[in-house]
RNA sequence: UGGGAGGUCGUCUAAUGGUAAGACUGCAGACUCUGGAUCUGCGUAUCGGGGUUCGAGUCCCUGCCUCCCAGCCA
């Protein structure tokens, strides 16, 4: 996970920088990435995976993954396996370190007991309106709960019959005892523990008390030896309240720190608005690759190296932005340049029929694989006399500046031959032109002779071509801010309706071999990616990104 | 209206009292057997007002704006 060329350094790495020259923790980092398992890693998480396991490795230390398992009626195995996969898959480091806030519930119920024993914990009896109602407002203090001083013993007894299931769901909670005055309503005697009867994903019917997030998270930093507990923004008001608890508790106490969070223009990154798309079917599943999460992005055909050098380039803050999804693409591009296997493939078919090639003749032309690495090979494109050409490239009245095909002008078929357009054949009813007839210059075979034409096409030999199916995606958004909405109206209503488009491509027959998973750019249109459920009989890829176009632009501008 | 955190090109991030820099985007051009890639050039910014200082994005005062917090969610 290493990188190499140089970034601007950013305050969590001077804080670990000044805490290694202090000797604080021993010099020691020790970071961990803990995703509450009730749904599926979005890009965010990427950024989140990449500060903590990034930050880990540069400081020789390690980074934990660590489940966040403390509300059993959200949480399922499902979600806990998918986020296993993509960590791994992004490249996170965790060796066999995978733990769960569960794996400490009954040292954290100790520590519960300590505290009451300390008096700075007590069983509350009031309905969760109650203590709502109780709490005060941002600007009036909260009221002392009437159960706020029993005695240790009647709150130890009281506790234990909690544990013990005698008591019915939300009827009593633990709280800490802190101060209903407080200006941060955190610290206004925080609920500790619920009882909540709900099967768990690892400790089945074991417990019926369930620790909150404030009492679980620092305490479980603190047993796995946490020096740098790093979290989002929004967490900032309860760092008192975790501090407060690991000086109660006189554990280890590491330091938590506070970053914002990545927002991305034309996407939601809420886990809730997510799921929401997945149960009402709006997309095919939290893999489908309009989707943010990382699953959905491996499959539309993102790299892990593309998504690492994005996150690295977003840098740390404290800033509440939006990110342009242009520079996304723009990594996810770079990398696939390097990487990914050229192909020719035809979105939209003509027909081109080179009229003085001989027929049944068939060659076998050279082509290389990848331009930007000689490594990646060659292999042969079989050319004949009928041949598909995609729609684009021909014009029968060509626009300013167009310098693809049109009658009487040429062109260079990719790897093969200088070409002439001479007839146009329109069907007699539509008027739609149904085929183009050219003649090819014998003398121009590529790596022969040449002389100068202004554009290269792509095209594919009908006779050995491979049928194709293709998922165009677009944005699933087509505003840059979904989660702005009119009133009475949720982000749905910014769906793209044309977010998917599916046709029915040719392809160069090499292209069979492909494997799901693999990823390839065809030439002169945009980087995709065999879906999972490609077969070498049923051919499926996915729009990655497209390649920058800049005909497109220069046409749009009219 | 309490508390917390922020405000630098269109966007994201640097500059740690000393020439406001980079990336993305945009625009223009070069090159090209991908109108891809690559290369070159151009453009736009310190929230406002005071102050300290030889010198302020940075320090002080003051105002404004944005985000987060009133779950027995995380």
């Amino acid at each position: 996970m290493a990188e190499t060329d140089s970034t601007p350094t950013h305050f969590i790495r001077e804080i670990m920088l000044a805490d290694k020259a202090s000797g604080k923790h021993g010099g020691r980092v020790h970071t961990r990435f803990p995703p509450e398992p009730n749904g599926y890693l979005h890009v965010g998480h990427a950024k989140s995976i990449h500060i903590n396991f990034g930050l880990a490795e540069e400081f020789g230390g390690k980074c934990n993954l660590r489940f966040d398992d403390t509300n059993p009626s959200k949480e399922e195995q499902e979600y806990v396996d998918a986020i296993i996969e993509d960590v791994k898959w992004l490249g996170g480091d965790f060796g066999n370190r995978i733990f769960y806030a569960s794996d400490y519930f009954q040292q954290i119920y100790d520590w519960a007991v300590d505290l009451i024993k300390k008096g700075k914990a007590y069983v509350c009896d009031l309905t969760s309106e109650q203590v709502r109602e109780t709490r005060g407002t941002l600007t009036d203090a909260g009221t002392n709960s009437p159960y706020r001083d029993r005695s240790v013993e009647e709150n130890l007894d009281l506790f234990t019959r909690m544990k013990n299931g005698e008591f019915p769901d939300g009827s009593r909670t633990l709280r800490a005892k802190i101060d209903m005055a407080s200006p941060n309503l955190n610290m206004r005697d925080p609920v500790m523990y619920r009882i909540l009867r709900a099967e768990h994903h690892r400790t089945g019917n074991d417990w019926c008390i369930y620790p909150m997030y404030d009492w679980a998270h620092g305490q479980c930093d603190s047993i796995e030896g946490i020096t740098h507990s790093i979290c989002t923004l929004e967490f900032e008001d309860h760092r008192p309240l975790y501090d407060w608890f690991v000086e109660n508790l006189g554990i280890f106490h590491p330091q938590q720190i506070e970053f914002d969070r990545l927002n991305l223009t034309y996407t939601v990154m809420s886990k809730r608005k997510l799921l929401k798309l997945v149960q009402d079917g709006l997309v095919q599943g939290w893999d489908d690759p309009r989707m943010p999460t990382l699953s959905g992005m491996r499959r539309r055909g993102y790299s892990p190296q593309g998504l690492r050098n994005f996150a690295r380039n977003l840098g740390v803050g404290k800033t509440n932005g939006i990110t342009e999804f242009e520079k996304l693409e723009y990594y996810i591009r770079e990398d696939l340049n390097k990487t990914a296997l050229r192909v020719m493939t035809v979105l939209k078919p003509l027909k081109l029929v080179l009229t003085n090639y001989p027929e049944g003749q068939v060659e076998q032309l050279e082509a290389i694989n990848n331009p930007e690495d000689p490594s990646a090979g060659k292999r042969t494109v079989p050319f004949s006399r009928e041949l598909w050409i995609e729609q684009d490239d021909f014009r029968e009245v060509p626009p300013k500046g167009y310098h693809r095909l049109y009658p009487g002008n040429e062109a260079r078929l990719r790897y093969g031959y200088i070409i002439k357009c001479n007839d146009v054949i329109k069907d007699p009813v539509t008027g739609e032109v149904t085929e183009i007839h050219c003649t090819y210059d014998a003398a121009t075979r590529s790596g022969g002779e040449s002389r100068k034409v202004k554009s290269t096409i792509h095209w594919v030999s009908a006779a050995q071509a491979v049928p194709v199916q293709v998922n165009l995606y677009d944005k699933l958004f087509n505003v840059e801010n979904p989660n702005v909405t009119p009133e009475g109206q949720d982000f749905t209503v910014h769906l793209n309706p044309n977010s998917l488009t599916t046709v029915q491509a040719w392809a160069e027959p090499d292209l069979a071999k492909a494997k799901p998973g693999d990823r390839y750019q065809f030439e002169r249109l945009a980087y995709f990616c065999a879906d999972k459920t490609s077969t070498p009989e049923k051919l499926v890829f996915n729009r990655t990104v497209e390649l920058r176009d800049t005909w497109a632009k220069v046409q749009k501008k009219g």
